[in-house]
DNA sequence: GCTGATCACATTGTGTACAATGCAAGGGCT
DNA sequence: AGCCCTTGCATTGTACACAATGTGATCAGC
């Protein structure tokens, strides 16, 4: 998925992020994916020479993604001491799935509202893709089509607020899912993605609501947050204070 | 208290913020106050060069400075065109305040389980100092103080990604009362802040929440939306589109 | 032998120069 | 006279060089 480091200098892929140009959307983009495909275990030391001689890129271009990716909660930024893979702890992460739930609630609420039929349709052929990546047994690809999912179902919801949180949320929740995961199955089960759709596009908010609250349930009951989590946890706490 | 304009060189004062040095962070506040104080208004374009010089930094610290406000949402970052006072129009000032109200609500309910005394106490102190404000005259002090109420109530909750939610959510929402504010009264009642903090130590949730949701109400009450904001509403909808 | 400080290296923070892009004014053409 | 193209300027985007800071190792002292 991502063999080519060649320069890639004057790539003119068009991304749909707000940013300035275009160069450290493609480097962001790289690294957030390589976090969540857990190609880059938690704890791991961001350098900026060494990212910026192998996307071809000054350290200048890495610096302002890795200041997004910090932003958005996935890479810790301490100062003089480098950019590293944030590990967030369990406490952190039942924090953060407690204000995930919430705001995934407010956008089923308005979703039922305002969805447009285009975009109900354009969910449904998300959750066909995110099926597809599943068969593939692309993990990490997998992980992300869920959180485009519900960034989908935000942007029909309509508030651009919502739409922003949710999308920082996603990237911390995937983070966390890649961590504490447990089970190797299925994270967001796509039948779930599809009733809530149903649900949606009935207008029934009281369903809709319910099924994605149960949706967030099944979520989280295939981490395990409270017991120890192996070494894993050790080396998070190290990291932490460190 | 931002009369110095001197080149600050090598400022050593200790800001509590996660960001790297500790220029930009003066930088940040300086342009964050100074658009809450409208001695910015909505559309003005924030050259990088004119404000290097002006603090006596570079521009990549402007850029820095620029970046964050940007993803607050107080500050819109045009590609290749450079950065401007961000200019919310009436509707997306309603889905700001939607949210603000959601956050306002989970915090208000986790702080009544997790405050303690000393949070209480310096919550206390804000209002004092709140109240000398509006008592000296100080609209733009005040507004930011207001804030910072709110922002130390969160930080009591204990949850840090509503925190920094509520954060975002304040900067845009001051922006808009220096907007769209109609009364010249006061913004947020200290005699409210105090009978939030009252029930909170209390531990009265129900209550605590009730009085919360009505401070909005008061909040929002004295923003005209609804109609033409008379010349302000044009301009901005002119700097929207462009 | 272990603890302590000092020095050298590595990495990040900052400033500046150059390149690219967008905008505006002026002139030529229809 | 109006429209379009070209050219020049202003501003942002990028890269690089220098300065400051943190880290680790070596060596002296207890």
């Amino acid at each position: 998925m991502n063999e080519q480091l060649q320069p890639l200098k004057k790539q003119t892929r068009e991304g749909k992020s707000t940013r300035s140009g275009t160069q450290d959307d493609v480097v962001y983009a790289h690294i957030f994916d390589a976090i969540l495909e857990q190609r880059l275990a938690p704890g791991t030391k961001l350098s900026e020479e060494a990212l910026g001689e192998i996307f071809g890129v000054s350290r200048t271009i890495i610096r302002r993604a890795l200041s997004r990716l910090a932003h958005e909660g996935v890479v810790l930024l301490r100062p003089n001491r480098g950019a590293v893979v944030a590990s967030p702890g369990a406490e952190e992460a039942r924090q953060i799935f407690y204000v995930r739930r919430m705001i995934e609630r407010a956008i089923t609420e308005l979703a039922c509202k305002n969805a447009k039929p285009e975009q109900i349709a354009a969910l449904r052929q998300m959750v066909i893709d995110e099926r597809d990546c599943f068969a593939r047994g692309d993990r990490g690809m997998g992980i992300r089509l869920s959180g485009e999912f519900h960034l989908k179902l935000a942007e029909a919801a309509g508030n651009l607020t919502l739409l922003g949180f949710l999308r920082s949320l996603i990237s911390q929740t995937s983070l966390i899912i890649a961590l504490y995961e447990s089970n190797s199955r299925t994270h967001c089960s796509d039948a779930e993605h599809d009733q809530v759709i149903d649900a949606i596009e009935a207008g029934n908010v009281e369903v809709a609501v319910d099924l994605m609250m149960r949706h967030m349930d099944s979520v989280d009951a295939k981490l395990n947050l409270d017991g120890e989590t192996a070494s894993d946890d050790l080396h998070a706490v190290f990291s932490h204070l460190l």
